[in-house]
DNA sequence: TGCTGTCTATCTATCGTTAGACAAGTCGGA
DNA sequence: TCCGACTTGTCTAACGATAGATAGACAGCA
């Protein structure tokens, strides 16, 4: 019996999976066992565990910078742009216990499929030229340097991914909130 | 023909090897053929693969610390303190292509067997305790409040972690001294 | 003789992947 | 309107590769 969506309802699963568990750390079995189907399954929607991949990181970014809006419109202080970013990785730690995609995927790098890899570099590119160009229309930003600029969009990255990372692997999440963004 | 220090050379593959791949990411039969013996060899030092990734973990841990030296030893500024630490993860960046042990353990925490989780949380704690002290010794340490000063020593941790995670991401090692540390 | 450390050989479980059957729906032509 | 061809999406069944793990033999040494 053929079901509607069920390629978003695959995509939806292996994105909760791999985020919590890590790229490696999901199976197509596990996947398809979670939806009631059979791995055949899901290799018919996605013939391979890297075109899986590729598809999760890629409507992941998508929705990750629709999400944030355009850069240029962005008005406010430095610290409200860097709030967009990181109030996002809040949500998903908080409410379900999940790293950011492309921070897990950024950690297993060495070890995924060449298609992988370009999609997660992508995700990290994308995010930094949001921030770099959202930066640049503060106050701030109007008399900074290029480099500074940058600088304070990779250190943000850094450190959002970063306290995910610590809070997860502490086992408490209050330990996201208890750090800070960098200033200026 | 028994080898005197086989043990070492097991706990020295592997961690090079989790540090590159992840946990998840390296088995016992790579191991061996990296050193040249059979995987039930492996299985002889260690018996279970959690039981490696506790001995990695701990001893990556216990080396950590000693380089360290005693945080209440410590003098200087702020960022001297943070030196410490960060030029310990910028090392075996640039050199090596590695990510911090626990720092690549801590994004797979959740696929981890429970003492090798238990270890890598204990790597985190300690770190962040040596920060919180060394911190305290500091001209700003000493007219700051406790929770002030454990912030920074979380938000220090998170963002050389971070400098880590992305510039493995992105494939490109200069991020890593794009990234400032956070100042208090 | 017994201990240490390695080996060969093998086990079961699981991995990603594939072939081929089948059911349900779609569509074009008589 | 009915019939056959085709498409879509799932299934069963299996493949070879590899995972972690174990039993038992054996060599060298104390």
């Amino acid at each position: 019996m053929p079901e509607r969506d069920m390629k978003s309802t695959v995509l939806d699963v292996a994105e909760r999976m791999i985020r919590l568990r890590g790229y490696n750390g999901v199976s197509f079995r596990e996947i398809a066992d979670d939806i009631g189907i059979k791995s055949a399954s899901v290799h018919y929607h996605f013939p391979t565990k890297g075109a899986l991949g590729v598809a999760v990181a890629a409507r992941y970014t998508q929705r990750f910078m629709q999400i944030l809006g355009p850069a240029d419109d962005m008005s406010g202080t430095v610290s409200d742009v860097q709030s967009r970013v990181h109030k996002l990785s809040r949500k998903s730690l908080m409410e379900d216990d999940m790293m950011c995609l492309c921070g897990i995927l950024g950690a297993e790098v060495a070890d995924l499929p060449e298609e992988v890899r370009t999609q997660t570099r992508r995700f990290f590119e994308m995010n930094v030229d949001w921030l770099t160009r959202a930066f640049a229309g503060t106050d701030w930003g109007q008399n900074a340097a290029v480099a500074e600029i940058r600088s304070l969009a990779l250190s943000t990255l850094a450190t959002s991914e970063g306290a995910m990372l610590l809070a997860r692997a502490m086992g408490d999440r209050a330990v996201f909130d208890q750090i800070d963004l960098p200033a200026p």
